[in-house]
DNA sequence: ATATTATGTCAGTCTTGTTGACATTCCAAG
DNA sequence: CTTGGAATGTCAACAAGACTGACATAATAT
């Protein structure tokens, strides 16, 4: 399984990476993709919801008191389609919006007990794959597997990902 | 960044692994998918196309004359959306639907001169990324990332994954 | 002859992304 | 102090791409 490496004239590690190894790698980032967010999937199409409102309740949980800004920052979507998803969660008592204390023009996003309940089974499911493939896989895959998704982020959101909370 | 491990009763790899280090995994995942599609997404929005048809151009190429039934059955999509795109496909001369030789209800999906050019142009830019990846963490991360990937599948995915060409 | 399989199509719905227009709030330059 | 612009958030309309359900057609299997 381990490809063949040497080193190059800058000692740099070379890899001799064939179109067949690359392509298995974009294959199995697509299967594994659907794996990780179908359980999560199941729980929210059940109570109306779909992935959009996973991923800012996981974000809000992440960082209590978000700013609606921020967290479009961090989804990568338009504020307009944020705004969608908070809308329907805030009528729905699963996000409470706070007007800032310093700038009112600014909302701060909290997730209510609710919301918090909801949120933990989504985590639940999903951290239980996560963890069932990182137990299977060993430390050092694990490792690994950080390692490459950190070197496939864009450069800005690489940024946004490690400023986010304590490394694991 | 290695995580701590030790060996059970049973002789298996245990692995404690914290809330924080599997949420820390999930954004890794979430993150890194967007970085994964989002050079071929900015190819094929110039071209009025979708991941969607990304991904159908991606298994045709690499099974040619795969049916229909087993390309949706790859996707994980419906035969209402597979066709969809197919259509558009068909109708600008990038996919070939041959009627099949032994049983004549069947489709065998080609890409054409055309498709293949396109589907190049994506899986160029795409396994740039990944490559660029590789060489950055080294050959026992990759072998790593694979594996856990592999353990996050669906069981009959996994399987689906592996018979697909040879393994990389 | 009949049932089943493979495919394609039409119609309608839902999620979630997009752009455009607009209201509110804050801050800074006159 | 006022006013103009920037930042922030909301509403409306639209598009892609997923879904279900119903139905048609052709070929194969029983």
């Amino acid at each position: 399984m381990a490809e063949s490496g040497s080193v190059g004239p800058g000692g740099e590690r070379l890899l001799y990476l064939t179109d067949e190894q690359l392509r298995k790698g974009i294959e199995a980032m697509f299967f594994a993709y659907r794996g990780f967010t179908s359980d999560p999937d199941r729980i929210l199409s059940d109570q109306g919801y779909g992935r959009a409102h996973h991923r800012a309740m996981h974000f809000i949980n992440r960082s209590p008191g978000i700013t609606v800004n921020d967290l479009l920052n961090t989804l990568g979507v338009t504020k307009q389609s944020l705004n969608r998803v908070l809308r329907t969660m805030i009528a729905d008592g699963l996000v409470e919006s706070r007007v800032g204390c310093g700038d009112r023009r600014k909302r701060n996003l909290y997730l209510t007990e609710r919301g918090m309940a909801l949120e933990a089974d989504l985590s639940f499911v999903q951290r239980a794959r996560m963890r069932a493939a990182y137990r299977r896989a060993g430390p050092e895959a694990v490792a690994g597997f950080r390692t490459v998704l950190e070197a496939m982020m864009d450069p800005e959101v690489l940024v946004r990902y490690n400023a986010m909370k304590a490394k694991g």
